[in-house]
DNA sequence: GCCCGTTTGTGAATCCTGTAACACGAATCG
DNA sequence: CGATTCGTGTTACAGGATTCACAAACGGGC
């Protein structure tokens, strides 16, 4: 498996090049240096060299980088060639927001299913998902083949909810719950925290 | 000014201290030795006593941190003390729902003002807000006191939204598109992208 | 076919981050 | 009151990541 030695750091930019390569893609632009590349990126050239070869050798000297080859290579790394089907658990204020956000869909993930411990919730209709109790997460994760759990729920509900997730089988975790949540060895978790984001950029405006 | 020669990485982390002693202290703890905080955040002691010594001394030897006092530190050094106004640009789905969250209010964070560039939403009121024109962000930004900006317009618009708030004066930029944009220097940006996160996830749930 | 400007891929060198080790202060106990 | 335990702050070290520098490769022009 490549995932062995490849730094986690490295991985994590990744998804930036396939997101400017799409967009250069878009304009026209067929051939690209890391030089142009990392301009556009505000980083260096030699750290995307760098990067990419970790995975294969996807330019050509004196020339570049073969846009629409280079983006099919690295959906393939990051295995976006396929749909991953997620499912939500919380369909509060937040719950609704990520069940509608258009921003999923086109890059082939998609939500399956929802998830709620408010009996008021349950049998409800939110963006065309029906919520569901979450006494048949378990059964619905492995009917539906859903690998991604996405958390949106209260702070102190985020452990126990990210605990049966993972008993139900999900390999991911997107949690949006303001927690550090512990997880397994071998599951796969991101936090969306944008207080946390907030609180570290204070620190520089603190006296600008 | 000691923001200098501190790595960025301590500063991302700071939140995550003061997250988890803020989670201790409602449970009733009143000292933490860098060994229990650790345990909680699932780091090494050593890492905790590093990032803190960075700023000063804060522990008592044989004893551990005094949770309220350490509180209050951190969260002088991250500039948490003082209310920190934003304004929100584009009232859409993800508008309505960052302008409705409640996570931001009680760590400090006030959203005064929203604008949007579709006439259609002018004039509309979003969860008690008032949503202006484009036009009067400057004159909002400098007379409400305003230091943060929140990016929540379609990706082709980010960056010139970007652009008109810098020129505005805020001096910090919450990004919710999905896009890398350009800021000047001295601006701090920050990303919240579920997508990027979810692309990076599946390389490692592809084949495991 | 050969030269020239360009740009890749990659060891080597540098910089940075995290970890381990330890000396010292503080509290506790008999 | 001396001995012991605990846990900090700090220094030294090891491991990673980033940048540098350059040989090798490519394409175009002639």
């Amino acid at each position: 498996m490549q995932s062995m030695d490849v730094p986690e750091v490295v991985v994590l930019r990744l998804p930036l090049y396939v997101r400017a390569l799409t967009q250069l893609q878009m304009g026209g632009t067929e051939v690209v240096s890391s030089q142009q590349l990392g301009a556009h990126l505000q980083m260096t050239p030699a750290q995307i060299r760098k990067d990419l070869s970790y995975f294969g050798r996807f330019g050509k000297q004196g020339r570049g980088y073969n846009i629409q080859f280079l983006l099919k290579e690295l959906r393939d790394i990051l295995g976006l060639t396929k749909e991953w089907r997620a499912c939500l658990v919380g369909v509060g204020r937040l719950g609704r927001a990520i069940i509608n956000y258009t921003g999923f869909a086109p890059e082939g993930f998609t939500i399956v299913a929802a998830f709620d411990s408010n009996d008021d919730q349950v049998g409800t209709d939110v963006g065309g998902i029906q919520v569901l109790p979450m006494g048949d997460l378990a059964k619905v994760i492995a009917k539906q083949d859903v690998t991604i759990g996405i958390v949106a729920v209260p702070a102190v509900q985020a452990q126990p909810v990210i605990d049966i997730l993972v008993k139900g089988g999900v390999k991911g975790i997107l949690n949006y719950a303001p927690v550090a949540p512990q997880v397994p060895l071998g599951i796969v978790m991101r936090n969306i925290d944008p207080v946390l984001s907030l609180q570290s950029m204070t620190f520089y405006l603190k006296d600008g």
